[in-house]
DNA sequence: TCTGGGGTCCTTATCCTC
DNA sequence: TCTGGAGGATAAGGACCC
């Protein structure tokens, strides 16, 4: 069957909300993350175009950003604005097709196989529509799947509409680099190029299939063969269920004091049960995180005989797991996580899980 | 020197049961 | 009773995504 996909990313999402609400913004390098104080700890979510000229990008330290843009506007992460924002858009998308699966507040795939126009057409539709209710730009890419729909949308941006095709697939694929594809990122491409000197997509599909299996392990070693070659049938996910919750924080300065760590404990413990109850879920395996002043995390986990959603039984799973580790060393994040997620929780509830017994849902 | 937060999935090791 | 799997559950770490 013969499939037509969009998918459809905002153009430097954040940063954009921002330059919309306060227009003195505009045509400013303005850069998204943490706090907004950019000589405190903290990376950046977005970064404006204009910030990008400065060499500033996703994921680089608040500290780095500013030295390298010091007259950039800093802005701390609003979630509530971009969720809005991210909601008024998804809601366009659905008119177009109910098979809408959101990735994040600014991406979406969405299954197109049945409207009857050109998808190029269709897809500048949607930027329009996007552009006039929302004042924000869209690159939208179109492929027979997911995986090159996406790989397509990063190809031209910002603002533009960009289509591979399955004739189109093998000379467009052919020259990119392997980082480009799902779930290859630098780690990977790395060993890509030490061992097999990959570089390219082209070059990866001249890899055996067995040879990539040796490297990365049999499942996905296979994986990346079908990838490389543009290969993917993954459906579209219109209901995704959680499968864990957590909260992490990292310190402002590292610390070794154990009362310290307790109550940090304590308080991202409320901040999941919170999340249990707000969602309806209870979870299984309650996990902590440690990560020490030079970076190397660790996590220790107990998995409990039935589900809860107690707040107290979980804050206390969680403050006994911390005498598992050694606080031998200062200590930049804690982490807490609770899975094993199931469906039946004390929704709406602050206190005791109420019953000994929920209806018992499914689970294979 | 620096490296957030909220997730998913995979691999490997270990333990337990059948 | 001993031995050896197979296979599930659990734990831990790591890579990756936005």
């Amino acid at each position: 069957m013969n499939r037509t996909i969009l998918h459809v990313d905002m153009d430097a999402f954040f940063a954009a909300v921002e330059q919309l609400r306060r227009p003195e913004l505009r045509g400013k390098p303005v850069v998204v993350g943490g706090s907004g104080n950019p000589h405190s700890r903290g990376v950046v979510s977005t970064a404006s175009y204009e910030a990008r000229a400065y060499g500033i990008h996703s994921a680089m330290p608040l500290r780095t950003a500013y030295n390298k843009c010091p007259d950039a506007v800093f802005l701390p992460v609003d979630f509530s604005a971009y969720g809005a924002a991210s909601r008024k858009i998804m809601a366009i998308l659905r008119e177009f097709s109910p098979l809408v699966e959101p990735l994040s507040l600014d991406e979406a795939f969405l299954d197109v196989s049945s409207r009857p126009e050109e998808p190029a057409t269709l897809a500048e539709e949607i930027r329009r529509r996007i552009k006039d209710d929302t004042g924000l730009t869209a690159s939208i890419g179109i492929g027979p799947n997911k995986l090159l729909a996406k790989i397509a949308s990063g190809l031209r941006k910002p603002d533009a509409v960009t289509q591979i095709t399955p004739e189109t697939t093998t000379k467009v694929l052919r020259d990119l680099p392997a980082i480009v594809l799902w779930g290859v990122g630098p780690k990977t491409a790395a060993r890509l190029e030490e061992t097999l000197g990959v570089r390219t997509v082209g070059d990866l599909q001249r890899v055996p299939l067995a040879q990539l299996q040796d490297l990365l392990g049999p499942h996905w070693g296979e994986d990346l063969y079908h990838t490389c070659r543009g290969e993917d049938d993954s459906p579209i996910v219109t209901d995704w269920e959680p499968k864990s919750l957590s909260r992490e924080t990292t310190y402002q300065y590292d610390t070794r004091r154990r009362e310290t760590i307790v109550q940090t404990i304590s308080e991202l413990a409320a901040e999941v049960v919170g999340d249990l109850h707000g969602e309806g879920y209870r979870g299984k395996t309650v996990t902590l995180k440690i990560r020490y002043h030079n970076f190397r995390t660790h996590t220790r986990a107990l998995t409990l005989p039935e589900p809860i959603d107690d707040g107290d039984a979980i804050r206390r799973t969680a403050v006994a797991l911390l005498d598992r580790f050694t606080l031998d060393r200062p200590v930049r994040l804690v982490g807490v996580r609770v899975s094993g997620l199931v469906k039946g929780g004390n929704a709406g509830k602050g206190e005791r899980g109420n019953k000994d017994q929920m209806p018992a849902v499914e689970n294979p």
